[in-house]
DNA sequence: TGTACCGTTACGCTGCGTGAAGGTTG
DNA sequence: CCAACCTTCACGCAGCGTAACGGTAC
């Protein structure tokens, strides 16, 4: 190699140094067949000759828009105005969506990060007496036919389902049970629906499959617990728990009882550390 | 395998139906150790157990926000109100980074396609003398003792460091020729400097390594002609023009030849088709 | 006997980064 | 002889998608 064509041509590694790129960059541009060298010598060195530094300015002004090699190419090969737009308002769009998408992750983990970071002091196993307004929600609805799996499998479905709109932040999924057979202290073993309440929603449901309907809370007094631990294992306690608070305050109970849960297998890997919420409404006995 | 079983647990495909992903997705979750099925039957079968479809749904609200598989992995083992917290929040600046990028990517986008779109229908060849307002420039210089190769990698350094915020987006970078030499009609064979002028900037010139200045254009008089294709094939034309010019318009010229590509490399392949301007000082004889 | 499941293995995608093993230049 | 270049493999990355090839359940 002549000094003269030393002064004309660039190393791989010199043209890198100048872009402030990797050489591996610009081998890995030569295998895509996106920018080669002018010629290659016998020692297999590559040379990029004076006038390429303006395609590598091209295809690096483009890459930082984090355009595509494959779209470099073909635009590198066939430029105009026409097709430089065109480019520029495809990315525009493809940066406006991962805009979106990336303020909906927000959105959703301002929605968790409100929800966990107030402590709830409420005191466990003490039912309270509350005034709720209406309130509404989606249920599903079990039969006793059902075995384990199917349930497990309404409930996923449920909980896609419900709220069609992925934006509602505040969902939670519970499930509601007999008061008889809560009342009676027995194990309860079914569940008769599942129910979907975002405080956020009230009158949009979606349709959702047969066995789904939109459920009324009335505005009424309600007996709330809070406890820990799963359901099945504090139902009795909890029962128990109610039913003297029904008794000593003259309440008689209405409906069913929901089972909201507080912090879940989210939260935790321990089940016993986990809240619930039950709660039913209520009314003074006359 | 029981029937009873077989009612206890799900297939991979049941699972992944169920939860609306693929089951390839389950194959790589286990390969990956994040989560596996409760066992393996003697045909190979996995076999998901019914509470597993909890854990199943951490990992994919965590998947749903793009959260890693490692992270989930981590957490999953060891969850926490803090730990969630904590993944939360670093979700939450990943994202915000994210939209900040693309937010930068908008910019640029909508700063070319604005310089694009508007169709230059000023006349090729044409000296106009007009009237401009001072303007700052940022000039680095070359020497005659610059080689080619010398002068290619310092415009790329230029490029790239004048002006160091990279929100500048109305950025040009021209070139400075010496006016005598320019109007003797002679081929130019050196450039005295390149420069980067930004309408957006004046004030803000980064201070680059020796050899640069920042300069300013003065309030003034001056005359500037579009051209069609390479400066060096047309300098002698566009140099007569100019000259002409001046003589029938009884105008001096002062200072230095500044050549500005309006479109070049990144627009067109044909060098034919590039469009540069040509301009410089003038004022009225006396 | 078909068909609709199930399994494993392995390659593809994007844009390089990071060696490893070896030759060349000065 | 060493340092500093250069080359060509080839694997790694994240999160699956997509066959290819073959067994299994009903």
């Amino acid at each position: 190699m002549t000094n003269e064509e030393k002064q004309s041509y660039f190393t791989a590694g010199e043209l890198a140094n100048i872009f402030g790129i990797s050489k591996q960059t610009l081998l890995y541009y030569d295998r895509m067949g996106l920018f080669s060298p002018a010629f290659i010598s016998d020692n297999g060195y590559r040379h990029y000759s004076m006038h390429q530094y303006m395609d590598l300015e091209v295809i690096l002004r483009l890459r930082a828009l984090n355009i595509s090699i494959a779209l470099i190419k073909q635009y590198l090969g066939n430029r105009s105005k026409e097709d430089f737009v065109t480019i520029l308002e495809s990315k525009r769009k493809e940066s406006e969506e991962i805009i979106r998408e990336n303020q909906e992750i927000l959105k959703i983990v301002n929605s968790f990060s409100g929800n966990i970071s107030v402590e709830k002091q409420t005191p466990f196993n003490q039912p309270l007496l509350t005034w709720r307004e209406e309130r509404k929600l989606c249920a599903t609805f079990t039969t006793d036919a059902f075995n384990a799996k199917d349930r497990v499998m309404l409930f996923t479905r449920h909980s896609e389902q419900t709220f069609r709109d992925n934006n509602v932040l505040d969902k939670t999924v519970g499930w509601i049970i007999d008061r008889e057979a809560f009342l009676s202290h027995k194990p309860v073993r079914n569940t008769i629906a599942f129910f979907s309440y975002a405080p956020s929603k009230y009158e949009e449901c979606c349709e959702i499959e047969e066995g789904s309907e939109i459920r009324t809370l009335p505005m009424s007094l309600y007996v709330e617990v809070y406890f820990k631990g799963t359901f099945y294992e504090n139902a009795a306690i909890v029962s128990k728990n109610i039913e003297e608070f029904l008794k000593i305050n003259s309440l008689l109970p209405v409906g069913e009882v929901y089972v909201l849960p507080i912090e879940n297998h989210l939260l935790h890997n321990d089940p016993t550390r986990y809240i619930n919420k039950i709660f039913l409404q209520v009314r003074k006995q006359q």
